[in-house]
DNA sequence: TTGATTTCTGCAAGCGTTTGCCAATTCTTA
DNA sequence: TAAGAATTGGCAAACGCTTGCAGAAATCAA
């Protein structure tokens, strides 16, 4: 039932090391020769053994993920893009989930990652220091998607720049009292993306000569729930803002939800941009910053194979575009 | 660097096999012994070769999962609670998206799940009996999550019950026109959950006494898109329905935005309800029925690696609540 | 025609574990 | 105290492939 290579080549009429050159389409293998070898695996239905072949090239054809979350539009898209181009590549794809810190550590340093995988993604967490080293000292090239780190490959959008699009934006429509929903700074596994967008806010209002006033800020942590719980802190406010940005869709969400529960209208009261371009962002009518999630999966899964085949090509750092797409959450604002 | 299993049995003071026992916690492994081993393991920073071992052991330790799509809510849930429990039980998930068909072929016969995993979650796609046979054939177990099939462990909801709730809701409101936006009968990949809730639908008309109209069934393909163009269709109808009962929650949210784009309101015009309860159905209100989706990928991973691990193990088919869950989008019917 | 290349193929030594079988040791029991 | 039972642990044969090396065959140049 289950044949070895060497059955195979016992019935092509050649050695078992021809047989895996033919199947592997070396070159050195005459074509009448893989004609037969392959003619011979066929009958056989004859499948390679990835462990052996693992074991004895000490390649495993193999990429991990690591994402905090699987479970989150923005991860399960990265994801869906991953996939898509490693399958294409003829590599499988290994998924972990990383919630606590304890497991942090499990993975890269234990069993997890080494002699599993020949190169790793890592979504939205910015391993540390030590972390990278040891990456590098067991040799396996890392792609970060969502950081940026100083001799990592890596694949972000300009966190900073969108923000200040979408700032800009509520700016020129005239709001000058404006919130902000961002995350929590208490959050432990901080990446860039919230940092960034939280300075682009900023570097908006300067631009255009405005004080934020800080008074104005609430925190949540990228989830539905907490963008609402934040907006309801605005809304407590003795003075609220005229018009907030959230630092993730999922919040604005929350944040529009909040809005009309306190029988308040979305743009007329208060305009709300987010940021992602989630699937429902359309459907919603929100304005927000779009990035290219699934195009950010499948990029970083090139590069990381292109390092895993060409040993020592730099690695290289991308940053894709974002663009403002204005919906129907933002309008002028007429008050005085 | 990378050590052997050989070193530190030589640091150890033993040999390669009991270490081998040792690191397993098999017995027959004095605790001294064993203290001694993992202290060399420690110390040399050994980590085990999966290839090596998968090789001589012939168990992959490696569940596969395959679904139609990564990137949907739906999958995404799955996918997140079976990678929660196969982490916690010390296995690998190698994830295949399976969008067009020869890929199917591909991945059932050929290369991609033979010899690579111990078992096998199929998502939402009921192998044809073919494809079974082959499956047990090679001896790997398989657990169907949201379909069920003759002689095959599976994990789904009653969906016939669920859209029979659901639509018995509208009729208790008091609406007799009930439209249905349904998958498409031309869907090549079809799994029970459209048919099943189909059949639960005209289950609650037959038992309200009420003649379904066949005029009012339109078709999406479970996105908000075809949602939206399925309601279009509806409301171009000469006597469109009072109230529509889909059969995902993306769907009606898709049918919500085009009553809204055609000045309509729901529930005061058209009441609607969906099926899933997806993350976003509470912030859009969406009366709906829901299913335990992560819960249902960690039932099906612990079945399938019960049968992985007790080989004998008749599989079991279990079928887990759904709840009606009413929120704003449904309204008694007023008119007449 | 012949020696030098080049191309194709086979040999066999790994790759790093697991595990069946057996020997040695320790523990029981009478 | 001796014999049998139960524990521990080692030997070495797999597991199924890849690949460096070298030999054989084919091609080429002169």
């Amino acid at each position: 039932m289950k044949s070895t290579i060497e059955e195979v080549a016992k019935r092509a009429g050649v050695s078992t090391a021809t047989v895996s050159r033919a199947l592997r389409g070396l070159a050195s293998v005459t074509p009448e020769t893989k004609f037969r070898v392959e003619q011979a695996a066929r009958e056989l239905d004859y499948v390679i053994s990835p462990s052996a072949s693992r074991l004895a090239s000490g390649k495993t054809s193999t990429i991990g993920v690591i994402a905090p979350f699987l479970d989150r539009w923005y991860f399960a898209n990265l994801i869906s893009g991953i996939e898509r181009v490693s399958r294409s590549a003829g590599f499988d794809m290994l998924v972990y989930s990383l919630d606590r810190l304890d497991e942090r550590e499990r993975i890269f340093h234990q069993k997890l990652v080494r002699e599993r995988v020949d190169a790793l993604l890592v979504c939205a967490l910015p391993p540390s220091q030590d972390e990278i080293e040891f990456l590098q000292h067991v040799k396996i090239p890392v792609a970060l998607i969502g950081a940026e780190v100083e001799g990592c490959a890596s694949v972000k959008i300009d966190d900073v720049g969108g923000a200040k699009a979408a700032t800009g934006h509520l700016i020129n429509m005239g709001h000058r009292r404006i919130g902000l929903i961002a995350e929590s700074p208490l959050q432990p596994m901080s990446f860039s993306a919230p940092r960034d967008r939280r300075a682009g806010f900023l570097a908006a209002h300067q631009e255009a000569g405005l004080e934020f006033d800080s008074a104005l800020e609430a925190f949540g942590s990228f989830t539905i729930e907490s963008g609402e719980r934040a907006m309801d802190e605005l809304l407590a406010k003795p003075h609220p803002p005229t018009a907030v940005f959230c630092e993730s869709d999922e919040m604005a969400f929350g944040a529009i939800s909040a809005i009309q529960r306190h029988g308040l209208r979305t743009p007329q009261d208060i305009s709300i941009v987010g940021f992602d371009d989630h699937d429902l962002a359309k459907y919603l009518n929100l304005t927000t910053v779009s990035q290219p999630v699934q195009v950010m999966g499948e990029t970083a899964t090139w590069i990381i194979l292109d390092q895993v085949k060409n040993a020592r090509t730099e690695p290289k750092a991308v940053v894709m575009p974002t663009q403002l797409i204005v919906r129907g959450t933002t309008a002028r604002f007429e008050g005085k």
